[in-house]
DNA sequence: CTCTTCTGCGTATGCCATACGCGTTACTGC
DNA sequence: GCAGTAACGCGTATGGCATACGCAGAAGAG
């Protein structure tokens, strides 16, 4: 009884389950070279600009050309994915406290993301499962080794720093796209947007936001890294607690 | 010298500044009805089933009348979260301590994330502006009034909410979305996940994940609610920490 | 009563992913 | 060395999408 193969298709690619072909003409492209094409529109042009003919005409060629090597957009955006995410930082070394690792963790996927900002224009498909996605989860696991957690514990947290990760970055690359589009400095565009939300918020309906806003919480100078890093150490310090409130 | 006005069209409708007509043929629609068979349609569907036609055919129109009364999808996705996002939870009370009035805040955003899961399918596209969004913001600065943070500390610690609550919700929502989509329940599809890390998941080269995976951390029945809380508890620990180390 | 302004809406443009099928190439088994 | 077969490049077509444009008719304003 031949077991079946719960991989789905979308997957196959990302972990090298596609035979390749040994009769018929040569190739002239092959699947990196697409992906490469793919990734360069992606990071000049933002993924919304990757269509199957913009990545045909980096290429010379025509859309239809490319499914001959990739199943799907969808693939081909697993497969983008896969090769830009690029290895996870360096696990846990030995004389190195949990809380460091799991900075460390953190920091580069928020580095990372800002290198690729359009990683967070991709549609999330699903629960992480691609090689790269594993090692990632595979480092912050290390991160928290040794620690009273559960392992179920381990992974809720982990998911947590990641889902805290990805939204700030989000906002991050959002703010620089918007500036990007208006030909602005992000400075401008959140100076921009301080100025809307003077006009807008007015203090009979919205009292506390004004207040807010009247003591300057809007006009702080952009900085995306102290954001992070103030959020980051919140949620690592609940943590600490929740370690601390445990029998070893 | 007249200011320039600050609001960006998208947002203009929800603001109500689209002063209406006073002559010409009496309209046949309404900007109401089309919301609200917008709506229906990703209630339906999901947003991305959200087209002009589609919304125009639910009315027995084309989709270019939908034009004389919207000025673009960008704008009616506006208008669709505003009209379907209820409002916020009852602020803080009096007797009522900080961290009791933000855990009521973050349920029922995550509440309304799970009432109305096409909310998450919308892309965002900037800092929240919309009165709805605002009022969340006022009833979230009100659970952390009183306390020692500054403004700009409230507005970020929200931010962090916020953005948990998102992505716990759009967890759960992918995980309802699978299900639905082949038919099966939720439980069976995090049951497939967990069969399919099993099978990826070598123990050469992802040793921890496959320790957690062997201690059963996949095996965890679906329990969103539990998942947030404990996550939830685990951020307003940190906030918690943050509060209490600093001089009132 | 005319002028202006708004309405409904058909048509058209230019994107998009991708199904299908044809002619051609090159390896495999005989 | 030759037939069979499988993979190649890719043109064409289908059906979707947002929305620009323009025209005909309706209705309030002067």
């Amino acid at each position: 009884m031949t077991e079946t193969n719960p991989v789905p298709p979308v997957l196959q690619a990302a972990w090298g389950m596609r035979e390749k072909a040994t009769k018929g003409p040569k190739p002239t492209l092959s699947v990196d070279r697409i992906v490469a094409a793919a990734i360069a529109v992606a990071r000049a042009d933002g993924f919304p600009a990757v269509s199957m003919s913009r990545v045909a005409g980096e290429l010379n060629t025509s859309a239809m050309s490319l499914y001959r090597y990739v199943a799907s957009k969808d693939e081909l955006a697993v497969l983008m994915m896969e090769a830009a995410a690029g290895d996870p930082p360096a696990p846990r070394t030995a004389g190195e406290t949990w809380r460091a690792a799991a900075e460390r963790w953190a920091y580069g996927m928020f580095a990372l993301l800002g290198d690729e900002p359009w990683f967070l224009q991709v549609p999330v498909a699903g629960p992480p499962a691609t090689p790269r996605q594993l090692a990632w989860m595979e480092t912050g696991l290390a991160a928290l080794d040794g620690t009273t957690l559960a392992e179920a514990e381990k992974l809720s947290l982990l998911l947590l720093v990641n889902g805290y990760v990805r939204h700030e970055a989000l906002l991050r690359g959002q703010m620089t796209e918007a500036a990007r589009a208006n030909g602005q400095t992000v400075d401008a565009v959140i100076a921009e947007f301080g100025g809307l939300m003077r006009h807008l918020v007015r203090a009979d309906r919205f009292p506390l936001l004004r207040r807010a806003i009247d003591a300057g919480a809007m006009d702080t100078p952009n900085d995306p890294e102290a954001d992070f890093t103030f959020g980051l150490a919140r949620i690592l310090d609940g943590v600490d607690a929740f370690i601390a409130h445990r029998p070893a």
